[in-house]
DNA sequence: CTGGATCCAGCTCGATACTG
DNA sequence: CAGTATCGAGCTGGATCCAG
């Protein structure tokens, strides 16, 4: 995922540097705001697009729709749509939306951990 | 980190809305691609900047010490320089540095589990 | 070698309006 | 309610140049 030296055999180079290329481009997509605010806010609940759009602070309905299509396409969440009127979708995690939620997780962990040395590291850089 | 809803005393409230705003803050700064990358490529190492320009592939220079600065400021990584001619200076995780990459790592792992299941949610999107 | 500063093309994102 | 399309301001990020 981040370095560039690939051994062993022709072939498995290009698997290598194909593996390489697909992980990259799934790290782009997934290692983004709203993305993981959007995995983690689902959780193990199913939400509507307006549960997500309101628990998801400050996220536009563009950005909203957006990263759904993108997590859907990944397989990470699926989308039901109930034939009613009004139109009722609902969004859920995959087992591998679910899997990447763990992380996200310890990441908010993480963030909770080192809050007070974040803060203090900033203040000391800014001052 | 995600929710609106904050109960308790006013003082309390206000708190945590603090604290959520700092959250939220620390998100956005760390849930980035180059960020991530950075620091998942120092890992347990000491780097140079020109070592880590070669490690993180397809980072610009502007990226690199933009992220690094920022890094830096969050406490999550220190920068030491060797006053010699020319300039040397090495990036090195902190603890709480290495606390992230903990999580980041895990990125990876689900990355490497999930990726054919990807591979194929994206085919069958796409097609 | 490290890194700040500037320029600007291109993309992102929010707002808005419109469909089923 | 959910979603698409469009438009434009503003930000992002790459290229380049200069400095210590």
């Amino acid at each position: 995922m981040v370095t560039k030296q690939y051994t062993g055999t022709p072939d498995e180079q290009a698997d290598l540097r194909r593996a390489d290329s697909l992980g990259r481009e799934i790290f782009s997509d997934v290692a983004n705001k709203w993305a993981l605010l959007i995995i983690e806010a689902l959780g193990e609940r199913t939400l509507r697009f307006s549960g997500l759009r309101d628990e998801v602070e400050g996220v536009s309905h563009k950005m909203l729709t957006q990263n759904l299509r993108m997590l859907e396409r990944n397989g990470l969440v699926v989308r039901t749509v109930h034939p009613t009127v009004p139109p009722r979708v609902e969004y859920t995690l995959t087992e591998a939306g679910r899997g990447l939620r763990a992380t996200v997780d310890g990441m908010c962990e993480w963030t909770y951990r080192y809050f007070g040395h974040i803060e203090d590291s900033r203040r000391r850089f800014d001052g």
